[in-house]
DNA sequence: CTGAAAGCGCTAACAT
DNA sequence: ATGTTAGCGCTTTCAG
């Protein structure tokens, strides 16, 4: 029912090759044929079945993004920018939206990934041990992970963010700062946040006050998580690892009008484009996320043309967002 | 060099008819052989050729989404969840980001669908004119949008949205209700919130105050426009065809302290889980977006099983959210 | 410059 | 219960 190359073929009176030639715009082909196949192709409306030319070895021009869940603007606005580019290059997005936790689903995608023949994978999680993203045997970027030795991972210098979050809190005279986030070491790069809050903590003679909090969390576990550590700490400044948990807290202290709220400073992380328009006063860390799927695209096209990769460790800088909470 | 098929007949002296039939599930196999080919399968690690089984005709399990975009957290939602439920039944999805006002976009990616043989389309815009898409010639649903008579087109109860926030701000004793969104008709489904809304207020013999306004337009020119508004009338309700904007003006009243700010009650649309986590205060029309999304998938592998549909009109109701905006 | 023929990896009659 | 064979729609030698 679908047309294909050998309609266009017969209607334009030349071979399948031929035809072949002129959609791959390879060959010698004269203007006169070209134009005859042109015109069938138009008359049937012809479009050509990638399957059928994936199967011959070329490409699929398939991309697959692994990551955590839209839920996250972070990840949403970065998974948006990732398909516009790929989009201007030609190719096309499989999401894939692995649960927290949940390595038999991502394993489950890889396999899915791999059977379609995808020329690449971008990947913004990993529950999976090292060993299965080497068995998959395929081009492979990731953001913010470490997958294994030979898989180049691009980041924003999450070190430096830490670093500027909490020394911006002690320059506006805070003196008990609590960490919210990631405690214990994932071997991540996004370990480094807590690595720079510790750094500044320190370097100001300061105690560290950690507070073990994940994005995914519930919006009232985290509540419950807050009131717990206000009735035990009194502290002055909050360093969050993302702006949604950091917004939660920034209402929190307000609704429950702790003291004066504005006694407790409050950053967050990610600065995403809609999380800056709906809460303009919460300071923030702010990733370069158009860079970031920039530069994430850019690596995997090169691994999948096979170019030379010189790094495999790729920190973008971040930008400090002062708003009024702080 | 990638494992096939007849790979794993010849490591397992069988034929390659034989593993198909192993690896479909389809006629009779001995145990025994059953269990030689899957140890074969396993040990190669082989992983079937999508493409190559697709070709035979079979159904590619892929599904295109064609979204606006994943900046505005509704569609990032309901694209999730989309992708979910297709997962859970074996399909897959590529994403599609057609930027507003983009008919060209569209209709690449349109074509791009079809080359790679995608099941079935899942479409959240439509800057492109009906015979485009009937000549699509594919099983193809609609979100919010009147594409043409024979796609089904599912949407949230746009004008009891827009009836009842406009009923509540009545009833909250507003008089001078302004209508924040499209203006001119689309012929879409979501022309009747304007519609919910003038209903209302020519039974409460108040006057409409119509302001244009896009979500996707920039935060700065909606300011101007407030600010515009502001200026010229003195309005006491307002009513907003998505959450953002409502927000934006939600803070905007805040940070320019019109009066008492609470003398301008306001509701918004859509009432994403993030939006409400990031702004509990706005009161707003919750959409069904895990029904919406349901019901999008189901019919959609209706219309791609070829199973009858009887309806082509599907409307879901919504849920009222008083925040403290109103 | 164009065509014939083989084959990509898999499945589906049709044997046996 | 298993194997043989002929394609799916396209590309790509290899000939002309």
């Amino acid at each position: 029912m679908p047309v294909k190359l050998t309609d266009v073929a017969k209607l334009a009176n030349v071979s399948p090759t031929t035809v072949s030639r002129v959609i791959n715009n390879y060959g010698y082909i004269s203007e006169k044929t070209r134009k005859k196949v042109f015109d069938a192709m138009n008359k049937l409306n012809y479009q050509p079945n990638s399957l059928a030319r994936s199967l011959q070895g070329k490409k699929t021009q398939l991309v697959g993004a692994i990551v955590p869940s839209l839920t996250n603007p972070f990840f949403a606005e970065l998974v948006s920018r990732i398909e516009e580019i790929l989009n201007q290059k030609n190719y096309k997005l499989i999401l894939c939206n692995a649960a927290q936790d949940s390595s038999q689903k991502e394993r489950a995608y890889l396999n899915m990934l791999k059977a379609n023949q995808v020329d690449g994978i971008i990947s913004g999680t990993h529950n999976l041990d090292i060993t299965q993203y080497q068995e998959a045997g395929l081009p492979i970027v990731s953001f913010d992970r470490n997958l294994c030795p030979d898989v180049p991972v691009v980041s924003s210098d999450n070190y430096q963010g830490g670093w500027i979050a909490t020394s911006n809190l002690i320059n506006s005279g805070c003196e008990k700062i609590a960490f919210f986030g990631n405690i214990k070491g994932s071997n991540n790069p996004t370990d480094l946040r807590l690595k720079g809050y510790q750094d500044a903590i320190k370097s100001h003679d300061l105690n560290q006050i950690l507070v073990p909090m994940n994005f995914f969390e519930s919006a009232n576990l985290k509540k419950m998580t807050f009131q717990k550590l206000l009735t035990s700490h009194r502290i002055d400044g909050a360093f969050f690892t993302d702006d949604l948990s950091a917004n939660l807290f920034w209402q929190y202290i307000r609704l429950n009008h702790f003291q004066n709220c504005n006694q407790i400073k409050i950053v967050g992380y990610d600065g995403t484009s809609i999380m800056r328009q709906l809460n303009p006063n919460l300071s923030t860390i702010i990733q370069p996320i158009d860079e970031i799927a920039k530069l994430l695209v850019d690596l995997l096209l090169k691994r999948i043309n096979h170019e030379e990769i010189s790094e495999m460790n790729y920190v973008l800088p971040v930008t400090f967002f002062k708003g009024d909470s702080i």
